[in-house]
DNA sequence: ACCGCTATTTAAACCGGTTCAAGTCTCCGG
DNA sequence: CCGGAGACTTGAACCGGTTTAAATAGCGGT
């Protein structure tokens, strides 16, 4: 098999200077028009594609762009988000021929990870997301030079572009239908409170509690996790006077929070109202099916991409704030049952 | 800022050529250890790191495989496999610090999309997953020159080494156990025909009813998704004599029947056994619990990233066999129930 | 025929590593 | 004191593009 060609291989054949071919290549003006003609014929002739780490070495870009998943492996599998968002990236980027290279850390490792990931310039920005409080990472991405957006809310000053997608209309639009629905008490299944998000949407529901004029409920952490929404809704149902709605914080756990109830006797709706968050494929196929909260990781991710490469190529971008999340009203949710009582 | 450090720096700092900080950086033999020491701690005091494109340039290598997803981009998030998949791989690239490159591709562009892998020369291989019939890739990446690895079975004959994972054993047992709890009329909804796994799942399932003397029952397709699945098992419901028990290709598809068959009435396993596969997370937490067909993923994402890493240096690679899946047994199989009549 | 000007083209340096062939040094045996 | 064998080092070419400054060409005007 012939080596492949190189631009003085197409050079020679157009009868040119590489230089003219680079010229044509990245169609630079003043280039007579026969010429490129004859440049882009002979590429063709001979299957030319310019070599891309040729390219990367002299023009400091490598054309790619980083994501860093920042989770125990167990739980990879769990979210929804990620291959959607990862979807919306390479919608953006592959138009222009980018790539997307996957990181996968341990969250011990993080740190360092960014740190290859900047000396190494294999990539030319990457996505922060799974923002956390207090977060290390935009101050490091800063220092390091490394372009980057971040993915969410950042909660300390920073410089890093931001594209939000603001979960918090859902969860107030849920608990508010809760509150129509005639449910005073209802509880809350929390992500880990170390991810901005998670926060955010407990915090969520706590304001529209707050915003009834109704007593701050229970909130109990469920880690986004089955086995911990599992748990956390045992404990609830355990109480002496258990709440009649369970809002979760996304829709692993209450899905497993649903088959706890259903497996304590509990009809749903109509025993115990539940309302979940991502809407996964499966949300309209659970029994009932699951009313929940929908954002859109495809279009986060297309903005993210869009920021990402206008920081590459720009320095900088602004930030993007896109439509909210919206509440789903499926079967998990009914009327507050008529208690005894009073 | 400065400017980042080249090799040079490096070089004159230590007081060596660069040819001999080079040699270092690749422990090659034949430098002197006080040499190796200046040269170190030269590199070290500059924070110097070789940049990967001049790296990937001079060598050839672009210390990166490539993955390529051809899904319509609604299925990505359905699936547990590729990130458990991808962490596989993860954990074996990463410790030689080399990289993936996720490419996204419609179903219809697939075969440029290789072409253009292969031409960029961004990757130095590729993994084939989700092979099908017929399947282009295996005879395009030999005539293209990119080295891959076929994750599953290919059909034709073929150069490219294999790391294959059989479901076709746990299959075969989830027919077994049914049988044996008296079940005689076992369905199966089965994934697209045209991918390779789909139809050798569909096919254990009738060998092992044809093994058990039983004979050949119905089968319809279910796409492996949760409306595909849905449909199918309405289909099976409405029969005159529905068959008591069904085997999906999937737990998407397994989860949407679930809840179709409960909707209609019946109760589970009491009216009506179901089987899974892949042991998504949520299996163990829909109601009844759902038993299923469970691989290993991750493992096979090692084995492949192994078989590929060879056979990127070696220019081949041996096949691999992993351990088969298994039948993991939960609270959705159950005996057949008593009919009236015969 | 010559000049100035603009439109094209190109030589050569550069990006930051890798890799041989060819030195340079030391040390040892004769 | 010399020749030669190792043990180390290094100069220079090379990977395949991009880019800038300078050379060349074509053309209307005088």
């Amino acid at each position: 098999m012939a080596r492949r060609p190189t631009i003085a291989d197409v050079a020679q054949l157009a009868g040119v200077s590489r230089a003219t071919v680079s010229f044509v290549l990245n169609n630079r003006p003043g280039v007579a028009l026969t010429t490129q003609q004859r440049v882009r014929s002979a590429a063709e002739e001979l299957g030319w594609t310019p070599s891309r780490s040729a390219r990367a070495l002299s023009t400091g870009r490598t054309r790619a762009v980083g994501l860093v998943l920042t989770r125990e492996p167990e739980l990879i599998g769990t979210d929804p988000f990620y291959p959607a968002f990862m979807a919306g990236i390479e919608a953006v980027i592959s138009e222009t021929g980018d790539g997307l290279m996957l990181q996968m850390s341990r969250p011990g490792d993080e740190v360092e990870t960014y740190h290859r990931l900047a000396a190494d310039r294999r990539v030319d920005g990457v996505f922060l997301t799974d923002l956390r409080q207090d977060d290390p990472r935009p101050a490091l991405v800063t220092e390091l030079g490394l372009p980057a957006v971040a993915v969410g809310v950042v909660e300390a000053d920073t410089d890093v572009p931001t594209v939000n997608l603001d979960d918090r209309p859902a969860v107030r639009s849920a608990v508010r239908h809760l509150i129509e629905l005639g449910h005073r008490d209802i509880a809350y299944v929390a992500g880990p409170d170390g991810f901005v998000h998670a926060r955010r949407r407990r915090q969520a529901w706590a304001d529209a509690l707050a915003e009834a004029g109704l007593p701050c409920g229970t909130s109990l952490p469920g880690g986004f996790t089955a086995e911990g929404g599992a748990q956390a809704t045992r404990a609830l149902l355990n109480r002496s006077s258990p709440p009649t709605a369970i809002v979760y914080g996304n829709d692993l756990s209450a899905t497993a929070g649903m088959a706890v109830a259903q497996n304590a006797g509990l009809r749903l709706p109509e025993d115990l109202s539940v309302v979940g968050f991502d809407d996964v494929p499966l949300a309209s196929w659970t029994s009932p099916p699951l009313t929940t909260c929908r954002a859109n990781p495809t279009s986060w991710g297309r903005a993210a991409a869009q920021a990402l490469v206008e920081t590459i190529e720009q320095g900088t971008a602004g930030d993007v704030e896109l439509d909210p999340a919206t509440l789903v009203i499926r079967g998990s949710t009914g009327p507050v049952p008529v208690r005894g009582g009073r």
